[in-house]
DNA sequence: CAGTATACGACCAAATGGGTCCGGGATTCA
DNA sequence: TGAATCCCGGACCCATTTGGTCGTATACTG
């Protein structure tokens, strides 16, 4: 009631994703400190903090964030930003994306068995993973540091192929 | 219950939207008949008729197929299905298609004001529209006739660009 | 007119997602 | 040792979205 809905959107990543993003680009922004707290980023960007430590607890999990308790204590990236992509984020929180309702991993399709597009729909699931493996957490910080880089300066230019 | 949760998904598109994709990839493949009703198809694919009828309906108002009461009537591609992108159709259904929550189409970002990875993801988005863009119904429809193509001989091969 | 098919709005139930609460454990520092 | 920070993680809640049904009106065919 208080957001009219602007778009109805689709093949949209959870908020709970763009949140994880934000939190290790902001960690690969400030490189110095040893350690920066889920409420320190939450209070940055002026997200839920229990959410945001919740989704930093999972990324630790995952190995791509080293947590530390106690006073000073906190999250870091726990390798370098240029190593760690937003595939590995976005698969870290929302588990496995497909675009199709029902891909054929593991155990196939339950219901609707006749559906044939999903292979050709797999494809395009992989080329979008290839696309999300191909940007690192790295690209997303920088960029705001020499934020006048308009033109096509740094543009960096990523090929994809497929093949249907 | 019934069907335990294989996995998480995320960045998929929704049943609708699969159907929508079904039921086109059926019309191309039967070019022959002037027109396949909602409940044949649905029976083809073993979907609940009524709602494919509503999402056939959408598609008709959008301008992706024909339609034809009375008997016999039923739905026809509007134009060859080489000329109707897996796009149109999702886009068709499901609204336009954003990856991040917070887009800064129309009136920008409502919440969190300060979350910059949107403009790279944007981009990232685009290519996939672009992806979308370039598979045709007719390319989701046919290699099953010619179920025996395995190795690469009708591979198309489409060549996507992203740019940062 | 009878039968078939689309058109469309109202309605519903389940799943999902965003978010909060709370009771633990670590770790550091005084 | 004990207080202040901070991470860990399960239980829970609510709003929205989805998938799906029902019923009725309308259009076309024969």
């Amino acid at each position: 009631m208080r957001t009219e809905p602007v778009g109805y959107y689709m093949l949209k990543l959870t908020k709970k994703a763009d949140y994880g993003l934000m939190a290790l680009k902001y960690l690969a922004e400030h490189p110095e400190t040893p350690a920066q707290s889920a409420k320190d980023i939450a209070d940055a960007y002026g997200i839920p903090a229990q959410l945001l430590a919740k989704i930093l607890q999972r990324l630790t999990k995952t190995g791509l964030l080293r947590s530390h308790a106690g006073m000073n204590g906190g999250y870091a990236l726990s390798r370098d930003a240029r190593k760690i992509s937003a595939f590995e984020v976005i698969h870290a929180i929302d588990g496995p994306l497909f675009i199709t309702s029902c891909t054929k991993g593991a155990k196939g399709c339950d219901l609707t068995p006749s559906c044939t597009i999903k292979e050709p729909l797999a494809r395009v699931n992989e080329t979008i993973i290839g696309v999300l493996k191909s940007i690192s957490i790295y690209d997303l910080a920088d960029q705001e540091s020499g934020k006048a880089a308009v033109v096509g300066t740094t543009a960096v230019q990523r090929l994809v192929t497929l093949n249907l």
